[in-house]
DNA sequence: ACCACTATCTTGAATGAGTCAAGTTGAGGT
DNA sequence: ACCTCAACTTGACTCATTCAAGATAGTGGT
C-alpha cells in the first residue's frame, strides 16, 4: 500500500493540485478495490471530517481522466473505482451477492484488443466482465439447475 | 426480420400473454438494435398510439427475464436493448459519438469464459466491451496522438 | 359467446446517482 | 506576504428507473 509520499508524487505527477480530499480519496480507493462513490465518500469523511460529495465527485473524475483510479460499472451497479490502472486485468463480478473480483487477462498481454471483426471501429480497449456466483454464493443458494 | 406471428410465438413459448405493447416492444428491438428504453418507448407510441412509459419498463424486463431480449449498458450509457440472444456476440463502442455496433466472439464459441484464474468463482458468461471509434468518428476527430 | 381470474397496463408520485451553478477557499508561484 | 485560479462548499436540479394502487384486458374453462 503506498504512502502518503506517493499520492502526492502521483498527483503532482499527474499535473494536480495536492489537496487533502484528493490524497484521501486515493488513499480510499487503494485500501477499498471496487468501492463505490458512496464508501468512498464515508471512508474519506472518516478521515478528514466533512467533504462534500461533490468535492468527491469532482475528485474521482478527475483522477479517472488521469488515469490514477479507473471506474467500473456493470449492469445493474453503480460506478465503483479501483486503482489497478495499467495492467490489463479483468473482473468476475456474482450475480447474487454483487461482489467483485479481480481476474488476470485469460490469454496473455492485451490480444483481447483482437475481435474477429471489428466493424470498422479502431479498438483500443477491451473491457472484459465475468458473470457467475462467488464461491460463498455458490455453496449457499440452489444452482436452479436445468431451469 | 420475424412477423408478428412469430413473435406471438415467442411471448407464448415464454409463457408470456400476448399483449400489443409487447408485441410492439419486441417488434422495436428486433428493428432497431441496441435502442434505448426511450428510443423504445418512441417507436411502440409511433406503432399503437399513447403507451405508458412503465408499460415498456415492464415489458422489457420481461422480456429480458425470458431471454427474448438482452439488455447492455457499457459505462455512461443508459440501458440499451438488442434481440440477438443465444449466440456468444459482444459490443464495440464508440468513445465519440457512443455507437454501439456488433462483433463476433473473438475466439470461437465460448472460450471467452476461461479466465486464468476465476477467483473461485463459478463463472457462467463473459461479456466483453471494445472501446475505440466508429470509422466516422476516426475520420473526422483528431486521434489525439501520443497524449 | 360469456365469465372469472389475475397478469398486465395506466397514472402519478418517489427514489437516488450523478450533474450544474455560483460563490468561497486555499495551493502554488512570484 | 500576495495574487490567481484550480478546487471545494452549498444547494438546487436532472432524469433514468422504480414503487404503488387501481383499472383493464388476455386466457382458459363453461
Amino acid at each position: 500500500m503506498p504512502a502518503t509520499l506517493d499520492f502526492e508524487r502521483m498527483l503532482r505527477g499527474a499535473a494536480l493540485r495536492v489537496t487533502r480530499p484528493r490524497l484521501a480519496v486515493l488513499a480510499a480507493v487503494h485500501e477499498h478495490a471496487h468501492a463505490d462513490t458512496d464508501s468512498i465518500i464515508r471512508v474519506v469523511r472518516e478521515d478528514l471530517g466533512e467533504v462534500s460529495h461533490q468535492a468527491v465527485y469532482d475528485v474521482l473524475r478527475a483522477l479517472t481522466a488521469a488515469s490514477l483510479v479507473r471506474s467500473i460499472a456493470p449492469q445493474g451497479s453503480v460506478a465503483r473505482y479501483e486503482a489497478r490502472v495499467g495492467d490489463n486485468h479483468h473482473h468476475v463480478v456474482c450475480r447474487a451477492c454483487g461482489a467483485i473480483a479481480d481476474v488476470d487477462c485469460a490469454v496473455g498481454d492485451a490480444p483481447c484488443l483482437t475481435a474477429s471483426n471489428d466493424a470498422g471501429y479502431t479498438i483500443d480497449e477491451a473491457e472484459v466482465i465475468y458473470w457467475g456466483r462467488c464461491s460463498e454464493c455458490a455453496a449457499t443458494s440452489p444452482e436452479s439447475s436445468g431451469g
